[in-house]
DNA sequence: TTACATACTTAGATTATTCTAACAAATTTG
DNA sequence: CAAATTTGTTAGAATAATCTAAGTATGTAA
C-alpha cells in the first residue's frame, strides 16, 4: 500500500500527464516542491514497486497500476471536496487543504458512504471529474472561455485551476458553475473579454482568468 | 504543532492517566505498541517541545499544554466518531480505526462543522465524553455494573472499553446506551449477571463483560 | 562542433521514528 | 538482605523522506 507520500507522487504524476504529457523529474519535483534528487529518489521507489517505468534521463511514465492507485486517490479527494460543499457547507474555495489530507485515509466504507450520500456525483465542485471506483476517468471536452469567439453564448463548467486566490476571484464577481456567459467582445491588444451572465450586465476578464474558465457552447 | 505520532503518543499518555493515574514508560510502550527505547526517546522529545514532564525511572507526567492538546485530539477522534454514526450511518463498532485517521487531520473548520451538524454532543457514541473546544472534559460519575447489586435498575450509560469484537458482543443480545437494565442475580462463584432488558427477559453476562457496562442508577 | 546552459544523477548528510542488544536501576521475593 | 525479576536506559543501526554539493548527460546555440 502507498504512503501519504508515494500518494502524492502518483498523484502528480497522474495529474501532470493529463495536463502535458510527458513528465520529466524537473516538473515533478516542482509540482511537489521538492528537490530534484529527492523526486529521483521517489522516482525509483516508485518502479521498485511496480507503479512508474522510468530510465535514467527519460520522462516518467505511469504504469497500468499507477495510473489506477493515482486515480482512486483523486477519487478520495474529489468525493472529498464534493461532501464538504455538498453536505458540510464549506465554500468551493475552502475545500482543498482539507481534501489534501483526507484522500490520504485508507478507509474504503467512509468514501463509499459519502458516494452514495452525494448520490454517486460525477464532478467534484470545480467541476473536475471524480473517477470511479476502478479507477476510471471519463473524459470531458471543454474549452477554455479564451478559446470561444465574440456573440458566442456557453455555459461555464469546469475550472483548469482551483487555488484559493482564483476561486475568491471568481467568488467577488459572482461567477459559478453552471452559468450562462455571453461574451460581447474580445480587446486585441490583452486578450481581455468583456461578457455578461445573471446579474452582471459587463464584466471584463483578463486573459488569464478566460484560459482558467473552461465551457461548453450552447 | 505535534505530529501524528506525537498526537498518539499525547493521547495515550492522557487515557492512561485517566485510567491508572501514574503512567510507566512500560505502560506507553505497551498502549502504543512500539518498544521500551522508542517510548523512552519519544517521551524526552516531548519533554523538549513541553507537553511531559519526566525524570529517569519517575512516571511520565503530562503538563498542563500536554493535557490541552491530548484533550483536542481526544476531541477530534470522538467527533468523528459520533459524525460517523449519526451522520453517514456507521455502526459503533466500525468507527474506531476510521476516526483513529481523521483525529490527525488539521482543519479547524472541519470539526467546528460536525460539532455544529450534531447540535454539540457532549458524548461519543460509546458514552465517553467529548472535550469542549478547550481541552475541557467533564468528569460523569458511572459505575460498572459489576459494582451494583441484585433487584437494582440502572440505566446503560458508557462503556470502558470500545473494541469492536466487544461491541460486536453487545450487538448480537442488542445492548445499547440508553437501556435500562434490570438485574436479577449474581453467580457467586464466577460473578457472571443475569440482566433483563426489553425484549430480552433474561442474559447472562460474565464478569468480564459487566465490568466493562458502565451505569447510572435510576 | 565546440561550448554553454539546463536537466539529471550520485554521494553524503539530516531528521523522525522505529528497532535489537546489552547493560543498569528498581522492585519483588525467598 | 541477597538473588531474581522487572523495568528502564544507552548505544548503535535501519528506513523513509528530505536536503546540499558536486559531477555528468543532454540539448541548444554560436
Amino acid at each position: 500500500m502507498a504512503s501519504s507520500t508515494e500518494e502524492n507522487y502518483l498523484k502528480s504524476l497522474f495529474n501532470l500527464a493529463n495536463e502535458q504529457g510527458e513528465v520529466s523529474i524537473s516538473d515533478l519535483a516542482q509540482n511537489l516542491h521538492v528537490s530534484m534528487p529527492t523526486a529521483n529518489s521517489m522516482v525509483k521507489n516508485l518502479q521498485k514497486q511496480g507503479w512508474v517505468v522510468y530510465e535514467k534521463y527519460k520522462p516518467v511514465v505511469l504504469t497500468k497500476e499507477g495510473k489506477k492507485a493515482a486515480a482512486l486517490v483523486i477519487r478520495k479527494h474529489r468525493l472529498t471536496e464534493m461532501f464538504l460543499v455538498k453536505k458540510m457547507g464549506f465554500g468551493w474555495e475552502e475545500v482543498h487543504e482539507v481534501a489534501e489530507q483526507i484522500e490520504h485515509i485508507h478507509a474504503p466504507k467512509f468514501f463509499e458512504r459519502m458516494d452514495e450520500m452525494l448520490g454517486f456525483p460525477t464532478i467534484d465542485p470545480h467541476g473536475s471529474p471524480i473517477p470511479d471506483a476502478q479507477g476510471r476517468m471519463q473524459e470531458f471536452s471543454y474549452q477554455p472561455l479564451s478559446a470561444c469567439k465574440v456573440d458566442q453564448e456557453v455555459q461555464l463548467t469546469a475550472l483548469t485551476n482551483s487555488s484559493t486566490e482564483f476561486l475568491e476571484f471568481l467568488n467577488g464577481r459572482s461567477l459559478k458553475l453552471g452559468l450562462h456567459l455571453k461574451i460581447h467582445s474580445r480587446e486585441a491588444y490583452d486578450q481581455s473579454m468583456i461578457i455578461s451572465y445573471e446579474n452582471h450586465p459587463s464584466e471584463t476578464l483578463s486573459e488569464k482568468v478566460c484560459e482558467r474558465l473552461l465551457v461548453r457552447v450552447i
